[in-house]
DNA sequence: CGTAGGGTTGAGGTTAATCAAGTATGGTGG
DNA sequence: CCACCATACTTGATTAACCTCAACCCTACG
């Protein structure tokens, strides 16, 4: 059991780095949890206990809206820590999470993880990089919010998503969505009638094609030329 | 003129608890700037070489899209500090900063500050609260352009600026905008134009009263029960 | 075979951006 | 002191994006 977790924690960019004392004080500290397709991990507003390692499955953050819409702000998928940024704060989650499918997770105490902190400068500024990178999704995030299209912010995470796995976007290349799309279309801020639209419009004009959950990429350059800047 | 720097870091909730010692540190690492009205302080995408503290003035942190249009992601008025989080990024500023008006700002040296952070855990962990309000603050903007109107968003700043001068929000408060309306409108992610209409509906609904940047509070109640969650 | 969940499509209405023009104000130069 | 201009802001008409509501398709599954 310890051990999973402890393999687990070398995987993540934000644990690799420490030594053996701080990864064995963590792992006893920390707990793994698996929960259910749909089972909360945390409600906005709730106090701040602990943050996140995704093992296996996915876990979506998000916000309600007073009407019950929900929008997602970050899907974590195995390897990635979230709430991260919230063990900081003085009030609760600034948002709730909850599993997409049924998911295993180390749940890592807030206490335990900042008293690491006070004796160890490095691990805190990997903490603060980490926390910057979250910051810059952020800024991202509401600029394509507040001046592009639903069809843009698409093809900008058909083509981010195209570069997680190839290295640049060429004709031909073909991946799995890996989420489903009406949770792709809360994340991009719109929903799923509008979103299905988009993917409609694009293979229309021969930008791509979709079986499924499997995008397949025809006209790249016109792709990357929708979400080129300056 | 170093008295100056060290009495403005001591405003700042930021250096406020530093050491003597540190703060001699930072103050002969840092300088003071004055830009004047509509001077770059930086552009997004230029190497991250330091963070600043506002001393007078008003500085606008926006983004540009392709074709021009701005949005302005914050604006940073004296004793605050801004673009803390883009020197622990790998890319540089992920936005663009300009004077609003003629403004004094003191320039931190991202290395000088980092090298501080070696030392002193406790710095580091108050720059990682500091980071957290930034990221609330993210998500909270994120929320809302993804899910109200702008009348909402609009009801919703001033409610919080009137936070700001008085605790609470009643029937005939009175408070300067502080901001030329463009520059809020972009804020609030619009056009003056939509804003202007949205401002004027306020006024015929009788909710509150705008007479040039002064804006009167007129039926708390509504308002406050137009920004409500759940 | 019936139902549920994920997804798509269509018609219609609302919000807000665009385009165009107009008002108010303050400063500048004659 | 006034004519001129720039800037900030406002207003109106038009258009485009996208949300809502409703229906429908498809596949999986009990």
């Amino acid at each position: 059991m310890n051990s999973r977790i402890k393999q687990a924690m070398y995987t993540s960019p934000l644990f690799s780095g420490l030594g053996e004392s701080d990864i064995d004080k963590l792992t006893s500290a920390a707990s793994i949890r698996v929960y259910g397709k749909r089972e909360a991990l945390f409600m906005e507003g709730d106090p701040v206990e602990s943050f996140y390692l995704v093992v296996s499955g996915q876990i979506k953050v998000y916000k309600l809206s007073a009407d019950g819409k929900e929008h997602v702000l970050h899907l974590a998928l195995p390897n990635q820590t979230f709430a991260e940024g919230a063990i900081f704060g003085f009030a609760g989650y600034p948002a709730s999470a909850e599993a997409v499918e049924s998911s295993e997770v180390i749940v890592i105490p807030k206490e335990t993880f900042i008293s690491l902190l006070d004796d160890d400068p490095k691990l805190c500024q990997r903490m603060l990089k980490e926390i910057a990178i979250w910051l810059r999704r952020m800024t991202d995030i509401i600029f394509s919010l507040a001046f592009k299209d639903v069809e843009t912010r698409l093809v900008g995470y058909v083509v981010s998503q195209c570069h997680n796995e190839y290295q640049d976007v060429q004709n031909g290349m073909r991946f799995n969505l890996g989420i489903e799309k009406a949770l792709l279309a809360s994340y991009l801020g719109t929903i799923p009638e509008t979103f299905s639209r988009a993917l409609r419009k694009l293979q229309n004009n021969k930008l791509l094609s979709v079986d499924g959950p499997i995008v397949t990429i025809l006209d790249a350059e016109k792709l990357l030329s929708m979400i080129e800047k300056d």
